[in-house]
DNA sequence: CATCACTAGTTAAATTTTCAACTAGTGCTA
DNA sequence: TAGCACTAGTTGAAAATTTAACTAGTGATG
C-alpha cells in the first residue's frame, strides 16, 4: 500500500468510504432526476437557486460561484436551458457587461413537477438511513468545510505542499 | 421555497450543506493534484487501485466498478493512461473477451510521487479539521451508504416514486 | 454440438466540460 | 477625462463523457 502514509488509517477509510460512497450517490441522483424529470442535477440546482432568488433572477456570476461552476460552463449550461425554455437571459440593468437568468414560467413548473421526486429520492437513498445524530454531523462536517473552501477560493487559495 | 416540502428542513440543510461542500471539495483536490502531479482525481485513483491490486491488474469491469465508471469512460480512462505511459493493457487469460490494466513502472513512480502531495492536501482541505468523533461518524455514514449502494446497483434498483 | 441469451469491452457520434483567448465595460488614478 | 488594470461574460477548439450500437466470447439448454 504505497498510499497511506502520512494520512493515519482511519482518515483514510474515511476518505475512501467518503468519496466513493459521493461518487455513488451523486450518480444515483443524476440517474433518478433524468429518470422522472429529464432534468440534469445542474439543470435542477440551476432551477432551485432561480427559484429562490428575488425577481427569480441571478447573475451569471453569482449563479457561477454557487453552483461552483467556471464562467464558460455556466454559459453553456444556461445557453441548453433557454433553449429548453426554462430561463431566459437578460442584460444586466446596472452594469452592462452582466447578463443576468431568469427563471421562466415553464422553467418554475418543470421545478414543482421534479422537486418532490428528487427529494424523495434524497430520502430513499441517503437521508432515510441517517438518524437525528448522524444529520447533524453531517451538517455539521459540511458547513464548516464549505465555509472554509469559500473562503479560501475569495483570498490566495491552495493548501501547504509546493 | 418551491422545493422544501416532504424533507425536513433539518436534513434539507444538511443536504446542501453536503453537496455543496463535497463539490467545492472535489474541485479543489482536482486542482491541487493537477498542479502537484499532472495527474486527474481518476488518473490517480486508477493507480491506486492498481497498486493495491495482487500482479498490480485489474479487469476492465473490476476498475469501472469500483471507480463507478461506465465501461466506455473507462475504456477511454485506460487507453488515455496507457498513451502516457501510465498503464499498459494486457488481454485475459481465462476469458479471451476481456483485457486487464496492468500497472507500469512508471506509473508506480508517478504514483508514488504524487501521493504526498495529495495525502497532504486531503488533509489540509478535509481531515485536518476533523476531530475524531467527526472521522468516526462520517466513516459510519459513508461506509454504511457505499454498502447499501453497491447492493442497489447489483440488483434491480431505484427509488420508490413512480 | 448447435442455438441462443447473456456478458465484456470497444467504437462512433453527440453532448458536455475545460482551456485559453477574446470582447466589452468598469472604475481608479493621474 | 485619458489611460490602464481589472472584472463579467462569451467564444472556439480540444478533451472528456454519455449514449447507443456493435463485436466477440461465454455458457447454459436442448
Amino acid at each position: 500500500m504505497v498510499v497511506t502514509e502520512s494520512l493515519d488509517s482511519t482518515r483514510a477509510a474515511a476518505w475512501r468510504a467518503y468519496i466513493e460512497a459521493s461518487q455513488r450517490l451523486f450518480t444515483q441522483m443524476e440517474d433518478d432526476l433524468r429518470a422522472d424529470s429529464d432534468l440534469s442535477f445542474a439543470d435542477y440546482h440551476v432551477l432551485v437557486l432561480l427559484s429562490e432568488a428575488p425577481g427569480q433572477r441571478l447573475r451569471m456570476g453569482e449563479l457561477a460561484g454557487r453552483l461552483v461552476f467556471s464562467p464558460s460552463r455556466l454559459t453553456y449550461q444556461i445557453s441548453s436551458m433557454q433553449r429548453r425554455g426554462l430561463v431566459s437571459k437578460e442584460p444586466c440593468p446596472d452594469d452592462r457587461r452582466g447578463s443576468e437568468a431568469v427563471l421562466t414560467a415553464a422553467g418554475l413548473l418543470t421545478l414543482t413537477e421534479a422537486a418532490p421526486h428528487h427529494l424523495a429520492s434524497v430520502r430513499t437513498h441517503l437521508m432515510d438511513d441517517l438518524d437525528d445524530a448522524e444529520v447533524a454531523c453531517l451538517t455539521r462536517i459540511f458547513d464548516r468545510l464549505g465555509r472554509r473552501l469559500r473562503a479560501a477560493g475569495t483570498t490566495s487559495d491552495t493548501h501547504a505542499t509546493r
